[in-house]
DNA sequence: CGCGTTCCCATTGACGCCCATGTGGTCCCA
DNA sequence: TGGGACCACATGGGCGTCAATGGGAACGCG
């Protein structure tokens, strides 16, 4: 693992690590992702593009049941309904790992992303995320500058 | 343990001092620290980087849930909320000690302190730092004179 | 029949656990 | 009050384990 600052013994998805896609396109999805996936039983990957940040969030499949119960509430001819939609089924897709725990890092991942060379994991609690490395360097950073300019207004 | 001012006996994380990292990268947390550690019955550090200090802030894995329980309410869709998990969850780490006391000194340290040889442990009541010593040196003299400014103003 | 995908095994390097060492500080006793 | 023994802690390094990575071989689909 290069570039990793996960650790154990944890009930979520938390942290973040950086690992290298191979000459076939497959990166290892980090040990400690694994082993919260084992925990919850999870053989079954579903991902989609993120609503707000140009990464790839993925989860167990109650992840898309989660949202598909937020459009059963929705009028299903309404405009809301068909974009949301769009983006949870038409933006979605479902995944899993080879024998090793490593995932094919595919166009639709990288199209969306940007990912060429490697991928960045970042824990998000319930899911996590693929994001291009230096995408979510910027992105943590501009985070931070907002969190401190609305803690401290000028 | 050198350039020490730390006491016994606290319920919290007092005063500072500074270790050296050894050549595979670890550095011993301050005896007195880890008594605070036992006595919290906390065995797995929660780290994070400062809002305000280029420093690295840790403690139990409650000074997660702390923030956790700001990012419940907020609206989970909006961006606000979205940034802040980017943070705790993304930003965050998990630490363990080894056998002796020791923590690894991780690149995830090293870029956002500037540390490099030596790393200074400052108390922080709930939770302690991790600082390159010559950074906490100078911040600890800025505020001292700020502090004097406000006492005595010009 | 060829190419892409999946499975399996080998390699390497990082990290955790263990034990050794030295040094500074503290306590005790003369 | 000074000296010496003891001890706690910081530090160093050996070694085993496991994760990440790479590449060969079999398999399936076009």
């Amino acid at each position: 693992m290069s570039g990793s600052f996960l650790f154990r013994v944890m009930t979520r998805f938390l942290s973040h690590a950086t690992n290298r896609i191979d000459a076939k396109g497959r990166v290892s999805v980090p040990a400690a992702f694994r082993a919260v996936l084992q925990e919850r039983n999870i053989q079954e990957l579903y991902g989609f593009q993120d609503f707000v940040f140009p990464a790839i969030s993925m989860g167990g499949p109650e992840l898309l049941s989660r949202y598909e119960k937020q459009l059963d509430m929705l009028d299903g001819f309404s405009a809301e309904a068909h974009e949301m939609s769009l983006l949870v089924h038409g933006g979605g897709i479902f995944m899993k790992l080879d024998p090793e725990g490593r995932l094919m890092v595919t166009d639709f991942i990288r199209a969306f992303t940007g990912i060429t060379t490697d991928v960045t994991f970042v824990g998000r609690a319930d899911y996590f995320q693929l994001w291009r490395p230096e995408a979510f360097q910027d992105a943590q950073a501009a985070a931070r500058s907002a969190r401190l300019r609305r803690d401290r207004p000028v």
